[in-house]
DNA sequence: GGACGAATAGGACATACGTCCTAATCCCGA
DNA sequence: TCGGGATTAGGACGTATGTCCTATTCGTCC
């Protein structure tokens, strides 16, 4: 991790994402801008949380680690995202790993001077609550259909949801969210071994193929039919 | 659901729970305690969350209902607790469906109200903000476990907990949290055969034994061993 | 050009868990 | 007192999913 004091790229960062918005300019002036490598772990469980962040540039992933040996991804992050919010308030050590997939850039400050400032910042305030709000919404959806539907459904919805439905032939890109299969299986929950298992049965379903590196969807209205309504809640 | 406008009560559980402490006056006197009988729906998922409530009295249950038509236990809710709050902030329809387990009472106010008297009051901020991360830390930490341990460690886990271990013998009584099996296995995200499947073998194994209706630990240390440190994080 | 690590592909096997049934008990209300 | 609804108990069976291995391909680096 470096630290860099380049106020100008900051304040471009901070309006970019609506962040100014909340801030005041006394605290902004505190804000430091923190740079990670790829790969590097930006927060390992278990130790002090000293630092909010805005995170505003780059890609990386939270994944717990269980005392069994076995890892559950929670998500990916992309900016704007705020980083270390619910141990800031609930006064935790932090609960999950994030570690840099690309280089990523954030903003913050200590947790205690973060705090001070929020506490005469309603506004802020209120976006944080709405923050927390959103993401426990969201990892309340996505834990319930990790544990109540088959992969053969959460790979539909996740195929459903990725690809390009204006092109003529749906080819799924390069993505934003997982770029190999190892990934991916991580990101729903699942095996690697029984990714590509069910993979192979949408393919010899004819609902999918596979075109180099890249999937195409053959046939959609199949594809949505076996991804349920699990993104409809 | 029924309304009361008994002011004496509603101090005395305000006061008890602490809640007083972040509430203005004005606010207060704008507040009702609302009344349900047991097996009523307090929420609905889908509807509009119209109310932020106190959940002062009673016992209730939080789950999700998933379109393939099965359910998630999210959470069993007792006093105190704060209910409606992710939806006051991100301006959703209810996520979960709450229902009465005993006769419950809660005070509350439309949200819209909430949100006037939470914009221009910081300490009620912050402890929105601490209760939410403390909800998403908890659950984090659930769904985690559910996921990614066995039954058999899940169960061990929570006979631990749920037993006093002061006692000579263990015994576990009746309990706040489970009063059947049915329940206990929805608890776990489990099925209720499942469940006893798991059970009988902790009681072939010697671990635990049942006495009448309730259950009695025999080896507490492989009890603990098989709970893994589930808890622990 | 050869070597080696990442990513893909899939066989073989074990198992945790769900679904569907049936039966026994117990308790409460008609 | 009888009967039906809850609760416990467990047999039978299918399956979604994990673990462990072995190839193959492909790109990168020396």
């Amino acid at each position: 991790m470096e630290r860099y004091i380049d106020k100008a790229q900051q304040r471009i960062y901070l309006d970019k994402f609506g962040f100014s918005e909340f801030l005041d300019q006394a605290f902004v002036g505190k804000l430091k801008t923190y740079k990670f490598s790829p790969g590097e772990f930006m927060i390992r469980h278990g130790e002090p949380a000293d630092h909010l962040w805005f995170f505003v540039e780059g890609r990386s992933k939270v994944f717990m680690t269980l005392e069994n040996g076995k890892s559950l991804l929670i998500r990916f992050y992309a900016p704007p995202e705020i980083v270390g919010d619910v141990e800031v308030f609930s006064r935790t050590p932090y609960i999950c790993n994030m570690q840099a997939l690309t280089t990523v850039a954030c903003i913050g400050t200590p947790s205690h001077v973060f705090r001070e400032h929020a506490e005469s910042n309603p506004r802020l305030l209120v976006f944080m609550c709405r923050n927390l709000s959103n993401k426990l919404a969201n990892f309340n959806l996505l834990s319930a259909v990790n544990q109540k539907y088959t992969l053969e459904n959460r790979v539909a919805a996740y195929l459903a949801a990725v690809s390009t439905p204006h092109e003529s032939r749906h080819r799924i890109s390069e993505e934003i969210n997982t770029s190999n299969l190892t990934e991916l299986a991580d990101l729903l929950g699942s095996s690697y071994r029984h990714l590509t298992r069910t993979l192979k049965k949408l393919k010899n379903d004819g609902i999918i193929a596979k075109s180099g590196d890249d999937f195409v969807i053959l046939d959609r209205k199949r594809l949505l039919s076996m991804a349920r309504d699990i993104y409809s809640f």
